[in-house]
DNA sequence: CACCTACGTTTTGTTTTGGAACTTATGACA
DNA sequence: TGTCATAAGTTCCAAAACAAAACGTAGGTG
């Protein structure tokens, strides 16, 4: 089965994984709950690649988690701020941060 | 960045999303909270490849978020049961399957 | 003009995944 | 005894996804 099969399986469950089912879009979205909007501050935060990162933002997009915003005409920038939707996930990732915290101890000298 | 760096990353979501940042190894927890505990099991219900849903059951166990049990010895089986640290996640599942309820219809015939 | 910022896109080579067949050990049936 | 069934994996190869780094674009700055 594919990924995006997914979208379309009988469990809610796997359909909500459809959309945030990869890590990169999930550390997207832990940005976004700190804060942060904008392309470079993704790319250098989370550690992927500007390639995978566009594509994430537009799959989020596309799924109205988050929305692209024109935040400057003139150069036209454009930055990525959360929907209700995509508001509506915060809870899941507490409970990643907290379940993080309690069982995955850093084991070596940490980066970034 | 690549995914067995993630175990050590200043954020805790990051180490968390570093054992179940997959949608696969996520479909494998939905079962265990389902009941769901042989190769099987998984492997029919979640429609992802046996090669696959090996080195998912591997990871889970090495991270003691699944225990491998023998379940009869002649011949040698094994299933998978959820540890306390697993169970502690179910919370997460929990919401992203009300998240799915509410936010992703199913828009074709579903397929088991 | 030359350089900088910021949001991407393109390119190239490696890694992971998907799909299907195969293995191993044992029990059940005839 | 031989053949089939069961259940947990393993192996193989082609296809898809990914990582890393360079390039593109549009306008601001010195």
């Amino acid at each position: 089965m594919k990924w995006s099969e997914l979208s379309d399986n009988w469990c809610p469950v796997a359909r909500t994984l459809s959309v945030v089912g990869d890590r990169w879009t999930l550390l997207i979205l832990r940005d976004c709950y700190l804060g942060k909007s904008k392309f470079e501050e993704f790319a250098e935060s989370s550690g992927m690649t500007r390639h995978i990162l566009a594509e994430r933002l537009k799959r989020l997009v596309e799924e109205g988690v988050l929305e692209r915003r024109l935040y400057s005409s003139a150069p036209k920038r454009y930055d990525y701020v959360l929907t209700e939707k995509g508001e509506e996930l915060r809870p899941a990732l507490k409970i990643m941060k907290d379940w993080g915290r309690k069982h995955m101890p850093v084991r070596r000298e940490a980066k970034a």
